[in-house]
DNA sequence: TTACAAAGTTAGTATATTCTAACAAATTTG
DNA sequence: CAAATTTGTTAGAATATACTAACTTTGTAA
């Protein structure tokens, strides 16, 4: 049975594999916040479980058993969001925090009845998707705004940051999941983007938030 | 702030400063499940962080901070029974596992938005009394069926013990909260009560389990 | 290809939580 | 009261999780 602790950990390794291909040391303990040693040393203590793979300087591997454990702790985390904000009423930048708590719950019940009355949701309130009861969790192919050209559309499906801090500055300029944002101009200045989207006047948004906005293309039916 | 073990700690002080009045350090040990020396070190950490009284041999105290944390547990305990039983269709018998971790989720809205979902229940599934968010907790003054003589018939309001076995067992009886008891007689042998209650047929139940029934008398109309 | 930087490892330390064994104090009992 | 029992304490050890300091290995860049 792994701790709230080892929890932490396979998730974020799991996290850096879907980003990155390689699994460094370095990158584990910048993504748990902790010191190079201290990852170290738990890496050794996954590999005893079996948890990982790993040899002394060489790049980590999940095992396929620490890929399911990684897979049913993201299961439990995103639905307790969904279930946060659907049947809880809380904002979708205040479901992380405390399902980074609920998802060390051990009690499949607790989750098959959030999945059961949410009616098997596949996406959680940031968009990314839920893995089903056997673990099989779809790849989603969204691309961040950043690579959207003046002239062009996008449909805002998903965020690759859900802090309450990202989530409220969204919040205040109104963009929510489904907004279909038109690029307008790009600044070469800063490369911050000018843009309009439902229902709204022109906004300005930074590089560094249209690279956490996972979006679609939408044909410009022009 | 309190770990999830200290948390369980207050808990069993608290539980058991109401039970009885003493606070003794074996019963502590015996009621946290560890031995004698790890409770005596424990506690010697609660009192660092002014959460108990306590000095060498003397008995234990909560101080008013611990007691005010263990009430806090202890509500968001019984309003995590009442949510799993009455909004994820749970039995009465499976809902103290999972309260048993969840009560330690450090996010206020959460469980007042249970309180506020269940319209402020005042008794968990067990009928144990939910402290109020202001620590407020009504006591409650029933007595176990064992203080019941045969021909007085007493409602049955609460129990002192919500393990799955035990609570298995009374469904097993059909004997419900609410359940009115008739003592028939009682065994001299053993000290077993023949009761009747309920829509139900003659029933025999041992000293043990008429001990955990806490009952309230009612006039017998005769 | 050496030299420097980045990444990883080891050693040593600290706190939290738990145990057993050995001993001491307090309480109960004959 | 003295002996026996119960209760509580200390000492010493183990595991989990974390740190800093010192060192080694690997990879890159001159
Ligand atoms: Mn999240
Ligand atoms: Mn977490
Ligand atoms: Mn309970
Ligand atoms: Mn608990």
């Amino acid at each position: 049975m792994a701790s709230p602790t080892e929890e932490n950990y396979l998730k974020a390794l799991f996290n850096l594999a879907n980003e990155q291909g390689e699994l460094s040391l370095s990158d584990l303990a910048n993504q748990v916040q902790v010191s190079l040693p201290t990852a170290n040393s738990m890496v050794k203590s996954l590999r005893r479980q079996n948890w990982v793979h790993y040899e002394k300087y060489k790049p980590l591997t999940l095992t396929e058993e620490g890929k399911a454990m990684a897979i049913s702790i993201i299961r439990k985390h995103r639905l307790t969001e969904m279930f946060l904000l659907k049947m809880m009423n809380f904002g979708w930048e205040e479901v992380h925090e405390v399902a980074e708590q609920v998802e060390h719950i051990h009690a499949p019940k607790f989750f098959e009845r959030m999945d059961e009355i949410l009616g098997y949701p596949s996406v959680d309130p940031h968009g990314s998707p839920i893995p089903d009861r056997h673990g099989n969790l779809e790849k989603q192919s969204f691309q961040p705004l950043t690579v959207v050209l003046p002239g062009q559309r996008a449909k805002l499906h998903a965020l690759t940051n859900s802090s309450t801090a990202f989530l409220a500055y969204l919040n205040s300029k109104a963009l929510t999941l489904g907004s279909s944002i038109e690029i307008i101009s790009i600044e070469q200045f800063d490369q911050s983007r000018v843009v309009r989207y439902t229902g709204h006047p022109t906004e300005t948004l930074t590089e560094k938030v249209c690279e956490r906005l996972l979006v679609q293309l939408e044909e410009t039916s022009s």
